[in-house]
DNA sequence: CCGCTCATGTAACTGGTTACATGATTTA
DNA sequence: TAAATCATGTAACCAGTTACATGAGCGG
């Protein structure tokens, strides 16, 4: 007996873009990624197209191809299988490796800050702030783009793109403080 | 002229590490990974070894075998070029990859409830509630582990978990407002 | 006509995962 | 003494990255 088939997060990431987008080619879902304020989804071709591929071998996408003039399209839409196999990803049960705190390359960095002197941690400080501020300006973008109205769940997800950032500006400005209080070195 | 070599997130995660806890094992390596209450760094031994031997190789680490009896250890050590590494990768600049919303589980889950129905999201919900608080549980028992006053920018890191579970825990509570106001279906 | 974007892919590489192997030491 | 943990690794696999190739359509 088979046991079930694991997918991957960007496997089961892509499925859900396929099934939110209707019918899409790899191409749009690449685009989307790569739009996204996100780095996590890359969007490259070598990852994308050799994946939608697999995912139909799978059972879980169906191929459709077409040809306006010369130009071809694969369009792609999800089978009931893969909408079971979306469903099973988002749970629940959640899935170990979605119980977990969140992923902040920032966070990771600080760290390590210790290593660095006074005077460059508050550089860096300052840095990452603006960093934040710049994602900050992305997030907007992207959510005037993908106008919210559309389904409260796209509404949900800028919302949480807005409060994370804000939260790990809150986050910067307490690290900041820690650092003046040992500020005579 | 050779441009200077990239590394890893992972690579330079664990160089940071090994600079904190000082010399260091592997296996410590591996261990402080798997206790974090982050599922980012697996520290999966074949993940862990042979990269401190590459570290090993660039110039970053070096290594020295020692044997209490019979038992053999190996310790790494950060180099001065391994900290040049190390600070190149904390930055400033930030490196693109850096500057990004922080990676959720949930967020990427949540974007697709759509999918499912009303009643199902309602439980998706409730279950990613229950997935924080065990995340919470996690952080206050490495906070305790790691007890802060070693140094400030690791309560910072600590800090970061207590209210980066804090924040989506708010997120999640609008999100279940959101399908209350939509539950007539 | 030149360059840009659209659009689909492949080839080579490599970092990370899972699973296994080995042996010493501790604990029930 | 059997099982669990400490500790070091390797081998096979595979997903994702970078870089390249190809060709259609479009704007200047």
């Amino acid at each position: 007996m088979r046991t079930p088939r694991k997918h991957s997060e960007l496997e089961c990431f892509t499925l859900g873009l396929v099934w939110q987008l209707g019918p899409c080619s790899p191409y749009d879902v690449r685009r989307h990624m790569q739009q996204s304020p996100s780095t996590q989804w890359s969007g490259s071709a070598g990852a994308i197209y050799p994946l939608m591929q697999r995912l139909q071998r799978r059972g879980l996408l169906v191929a459709k191809s077409e040809r306006n003039g010369k130009r071809r399209r694969k369009e792609y839409t999800v089978t009931s299988k893969g909408i079971a196999a979306l469903k099973e990803w988002i749970g629940p049960p959640l899935s170990p490796e979605a119980v977990t705190v969140s992923y902040d390359p920032l966070r990771s960095r600080a760290r390590f800050l210790g290593v660095m002197t006074p005077a460059q941690r508050r550089e860096w400080v300052e840095a990452a702030a603006a960093a934040l501020q710049e994602v900050s300006r992305r997030v907007e973008s992207w959510r005037q783009t993908y106008a919210t109205g559309d389904d409260p769940f796209t509404a949900a997800v800028n919302r949480h793109g807005e409060l994370d950032v804000q939260w790990r500006q809150a986050w910067l400005d307490e690290v900041q403080n820690s650092l003046t209080s040992i500020h005579k070195e």
